[in-house]
This record gives C-alpha cells, structure tokens and sequence, in this order.
DNA sequence: GAGAATTTGTAGTGATCACTGCGGAACCCT
DNA sequence: AGGGTTCCGCAGTGATCACTACAAATTCTC
C-alpha cells in the first residue's frame, strides 16, 4: 500500500476539522476519519499533537495575512483610517471561521496551554509588526497606531460573533469606521 | 464519613480551577484533587459536567458585573466616556483572570461548544442589556452606543492579554480612553 | 430513637486521548 | 535485481475523561 497521502493534504484535512469543530477537539482521530485513512498516518507527519496545532495555527496565519494584505495596498496613517481599510476585508462570513478559531486560540493561550500560550502571541505580535512595516514610518507612533488599530478591529470581530453582524456594523457606524 | 463539603465550597474550588488551569481543564477529577476529596462528591453537586461550567461561567459573570457597577454610579452618555469610566476598573492584575477566562470561554462558544454556544451570547447580551438600562435613555441609540463600548474594552483587554499592558495603555491612549 | 433523606467512599464502566511497535508495501538509487 | 528509505495498516499502550452502582455513614423528621 503506497503512497497516498501527503502532508499537505493532511494539513488541509486538519485545518477542515478545527474549522468545523474548532481547535479542541482537533484530534489525530478526528482528521483520520475525515479523511478515511488511519491515524498512523496522520501521527508520522505530525509527531506530536503540537506539531499538528502548530502547523494548523500558522496556516490559519498565513491566510489571514493574505486577507489583509489587499487593504494596504497604499499606507494609511491613523488608526481610524487602519479600520476603515480592514474592516469591510474581516467583516464578512467566509473570514468568521477564521476568527472563530483565531478567538479559541486566544482563549487557550491565555489560559497558558501549550503550544498556544507561545505560538499565538508570536502570531498576533508578528502580525502588528507586519502592520507597521507595512505602514511605514516612525516605528513607535506607528506600532501605537497599529495596537490601537488591532485593538478596534479585534472588539468589533468579538461583537460580531458574539451578538451578529448587524450589532457589530452599528458599532463601527459608532466609531465611523463603516 | 458525614457531611463535610458544601455546594460553595466545591464551586469555589471549581473557579480556582478554572483561573489556574483554564477552563477546558476544568474536569471533576481535577476539582476533586484540588479540594483532596473523592470526584464522586463533585459529581453529586453537579451531576453533569455542564452543570459545572454553568455554574463557574455564572459566577464569573456576577463577578464582572460587580465589578462593572461601580463604574456606572453616573450616567455616561456616548461610547467614549464610557470606555472611560470602565477602563481603568478592568486594567488591573486581578481582573486579568477573569477576562482570560472570558476569552476561553468565548473561543469555546465561537467553536460550537455546548454549554458555552448559548451559555456566552446569552452573559454578553445580558451585560450589553444591563448598561443599556444604567446608562438610560433612548433604547436604540444607547443600545449602539454601548455594543461600541464593549467593542472598545474587549478589544483592549484582548491586546492587554497578548501584547502586555503597555501596548494597551498606549493603545488606550492613542484611542482618547486614557 | 426509628425511618427517610441526604451526603460521601470504593470501585468500575466504556469511551477517547496521544502515541508506539511491528511488519509489510511502495518507492528510490545503483 | 537488490538494498535502503519512506510510507502506512493493524493492534495495543497507559492515561484520563464523564459518569454510575452500590453501600455505608451522617443528619433530618417525626
């Protein structure tokens, strides 16, 4: 019996599962029967569960990079000009199931579980330096902007799953970002 | 053998769990080894693991609401001032507990999970609801006014959780909150 | 102070978890 | 064709999970 199944296929098998079911119940179990093949499998390209987390977390990372990347194509310079570009990308349902995960994993992280307690704050700081960068300028102001920016945009994504879309859209016409 | 534990003292015992280990951790074996007794007397109180985590997610919320009241001895008018007047109680180190706590128990309820899928957006609601009626007035527009302030405060506190308290007192800043 | 209700200990249920040993099959190189 | 590496099915490990049967001890009710 041969080869089969690659490693990629795997991790999308994977990231499938934390989508559907969420990071908790992302088991070697789980993914081997999603995708009708043994877990052994599974187990020989991700050794350890943390290799599997990991490799799902910076795959949802990635993503979520590519998403945003569009929205700053020319700089903005304050962050109210930083939400009004990102918000319309992250407002809308096929990124929820991203945000989804990307709440879970935060709650685990600060709930000191490993690998999140250190992969998700690499994740989110990567992606605020990402952001300055890519704003340009003073480091400092700008990484304050950026916080600030994130910080905005992270309680409406939070409002958005908790109480719906129409709640988190009157709350950003409150702040005039949308 | 008699009487020895009573439904409070396991809660307790139960919330300390959950601050220490997080709430996806909080199992009864775990309860039980903490307070040194038998996990039978743990399940006798609560019969179902979900009856225990509706019980901490209660307790939690009466937490954050006496927390939160003191804040509003006077009404606050539009979502800035409110994040004004709630900032300064919830960035401190020992509301950091229970706000990473929050944060699971949110990610849980964004991935689906039963009790925390209808448990959460029910306490949420429920806290929007209640500063809707403090603050008074208009229902609809004080409704807004308020999704954005939680908007604001969740989002501060989810960078104070991840990026430290210093980016989120420069964010607070650079937002006109502090 | 007898009987009922409430509270706790001992033991164990089947399920699922992350992970492993072993052996065979598929592929690569020479 | 033969040897080495890579891949994967089968079976099983001990740990932990939520939860239960049963019975004994304690307290409540009368």
């Amino acid at each position: 019996m041969g080869h089969k199944h690659t490693r990629e296929e795997i991790l999308d098998g994977a990231v499938a599962v934390a989508f559907d079911d969420g990071l908790s119940q992302l088991t070697y179990g789980r993914v081997a029967k999603r995708l009708g093949i043994s877990d052994r499998v599974v187990v020989y390209y991700f050794p350890t569960k943390d290799d599997l987390i990991g490799a799902v977390i910076l795959s949802m990372g990635g993503q979520l990079q590519t998403t945003l990347g569009a929205a700053f194509a020319e700089p903005a310079d304050d962050h109210l000009s930083i939400v009004r570009a990102a918000w319309p990308l992250l407002a809308r349902p096929d990124t929820d199931a991203v945000f989804a995960l990307f709440f879970e994993a935060n709650g685990l992280a600060t709930a000191g579980r490993e690998p999140y307690r250190t992969l998700v704050p690499q994740l989110v700081v990567g992606w605020i330096d990402w952001l300055t960068h890519v704003l340009g300028g003073d480091a400092d102001r700008r990484r304050d902007e950026a916080a600030a920016a994130v910080a905005i945009v992270d309680g409406l994504l939070l409002v958005r799953q908790l109480a719906g879309p129409d709640a988190a859209d009157r709350a950003a016409r409150r702040l005039g970002v949308a």
